[in-house]
DNA sequence: GTTTCATGTCATGTTTTCTAACATATAACT
DNA sequence: AGTTATATGTTAGAAAACATGACATGAAAC
C-alpha cells in the first residue's frame, strides 16, 4: 500500500478547499501552523498546499480543542504519536530481521547438513 | 468501500494542481472540457474544481491521445465505458435479488414447516 | 492550399491567498 | 476588579492563480 500513502501525503489542496473540508477558518488553519501543529507545503507562488493527511490532522485538532486541550497539549499529543509510530516501525524492522535470521539459519542448515530426508523445497521451510 | 469512492469523487483540486499531476497545460484541460471529456465542478467564485477521478480521467485522455485517438474517439470510449459500468451494476443488483429470493424462500420454509427439529436460531440459518 | 484539430499565447478582469496589524472574547491569575 | 494570555475575528493592500475570449499556428486530412 505504498501508493496510497503517497496519495494521502501529496500536497495538492489549497486552503480554500481545506476550509470547506474541515469547517475551519483560514485564520484558524494558519494559526495552527504558527503553533507548529501542521506544516503545509508551499507552491512556487507561496500558496499553502495541504495533503489529505493534513486535513485529517486538522480534524483531529478540532476534536482535541473541543475536548478542551490547548495548543501545547495538542502539540504534545502529536509528538507522542510520532514517537509511538517510530517505535512501531522500529519493532517491525526488528521483526523483519528476525525473519531474515531464520532464513539465513535455514540456508546454513541446508548447506551444512546436506539433504538428510528433507526435500530442499519442503513446505515447512519458508 | 463507499467512503473511498466518495473521496475519489470529491471535487477539491484547483486546475494548477491538476496541471502538475497530469503534466497537461491549463489550455489542454479546459479544451477537453469543451469537448465534454471531463466536467469539473465549480467553486462559488467560478473556479474549476477537480476530483481524483478527474485526474485519472485526464491521464487516460493523455494515453488515448498518444495512441492517436481524437476527441470524438475518446468521447466514444468513455461513453462505452459508462454503459459497460451501468450494465455491471445492473447485473450486480440482479444477483442481489437472487439472494433476496433465497432469503424469502428460507423464511417461507420456516413458516410453513414449523420448527421440526431445527432451532429457530440455528447458526446454519442466517 | 484550404480546413480542421489541438494547442499556444496574450489581454483583461475576478477570485483567492498572502502577510501583517489591530481588535476582542474568554479564561486564568494576582 | 484589573491584567495577561490564548484563540480567533476583521481589515487592508499586494501578489498569485484562474476565468474567458480572441487571435495565432503547426500538423494532418482532404
Amino acid at each position: 500500500m505504498k501508493e496510497k500513502e503517497l496519495r494521502r501525503s501529496l500536497a495538492v489542496l489549497p486552503i480554500g478547499t481545506v476550509m470547506k473540508l474541515t469547517n475551519l477558518t483560514a485564520r484558524q488553519i494558519r494559526y495552527y501552523e504558527t503553533q507548529e501543529l501542521i506544516k503545509p507545503e508551499r507552491s512556487d507562488g507561496n500558496r499553502r498546499l495541504y495533503s489529505l493527511n493534513d486535513v485529517d490532522r486538522l480534524l483531529e485538532i478540532k476534536d482535541y480543542l473541543d475536548e478542551g486541550l490547548n495548543m501545547a497539549g495538542i502539540r504534545e499529543i502529536f509528538m507522542q504519536k510520532q514517537l509511538d509510530q517510530e517505535h512501531r516501525k522500529e519493532q517491525q524492522s526488528k521483526t523483519l530481521t528476525d525473519d531474515d535470521v531464520r532464513e539465513i539459519l535455514h540456508d546454513e542448515i541446508l548447506r551444512a547438513g546436506g539433504l538428510q530426508g528433507m526435500s530442499p523445497t519442503s513446505p515447512k521451510l519458508r
